[in-house]
DNA sequence: GACATCCGCAACCTCCTAGTTGCGGATTGT
DNA sequence: ACAATCCGCAACTAGGAGGTTGCGGATGTC
């Protein structure tokens, strides 16, 4: 189905819809954990700013933090990306099938 | 490289980050263009939040509206959402390849 | 011990978002 | 002509998002 909880859907795609969030994202792709300070370089924002971005990407599930001596380190966490990955996908193929049916239907009027 | 037009995205999947667009979302994908009144009988909410949503996803440029006698009818545009699911698959593509090079790089480690 | 880093908590500000209500114009139906 | 329907515009409210600053605690370095 696959269509169920569009509330956790919903939560993801909000935490996407930043572009320093994806920018982020981007960066964890690389693969290490990375610390907030690190993250922070390359920025034009505050450490505190980035930090409240982790925050919501970590709210979404899609990052993963553990504490190492005195800093915090970022991971990526695929699943919820996979999952909303694979929901557009959905969209687009029912969006495909009602076109290929609405398609078929106009030209089963044109032939009769 | 499809990393560009970050704020495009960005702007797609923050229309994408709230239920009652993702449900009208679904129901567009049913085909036919539908009207704002139309679209509003099955949620909770007034025509106006319906018609405020349907503009955020119209400045997504993920519907496109075409006015017939009094109703303006709503259509789902696929573009957009195409985009962002190739983005999230290349994001996926990327962790996964980051994270065997990981992987392959332990195990060098380890047969040394 | 002294100092620099890295971080979390809290307060504050600004702006946008989601939602409502009220009103008036345009279109359709009888 | 009249009523009902569909819509757009404008004003208003409550709350959340993004961002900064200041402070203090914990950790690492010399």
């Amino acid at each position: 189905m696959s269509m169920q909880l569009e509330a956790s859907h919903a939560r993801v795609f909000a935490a996407l819809g930043d572009e320093t969030r994806l920018a982020v994202l981007a960066r964890l792709c690389e693969g290490d954990p990375q610390s907030i300070s690190r993250l922070t370089a390359g920025t034009r924002l505050t450490r505190q700013a980035v930090t409240k971005h982790l925050r919501v990407l970590s709210d979404a599930g899609m990052v993963h933090s553990m504490r190492i001596g005195r800093e915090s380190r970022y991971q990526l966490q695929p699943k919820p990306l996979e999952d909303v990955r694979d929901y557009l996908a959905e969209i687009s193929r029912r969006w495909d099938d009602a076109l290929g049916r609405l398609k078929a239907h106009v030209e089963g009027l044109e032939g009769s």
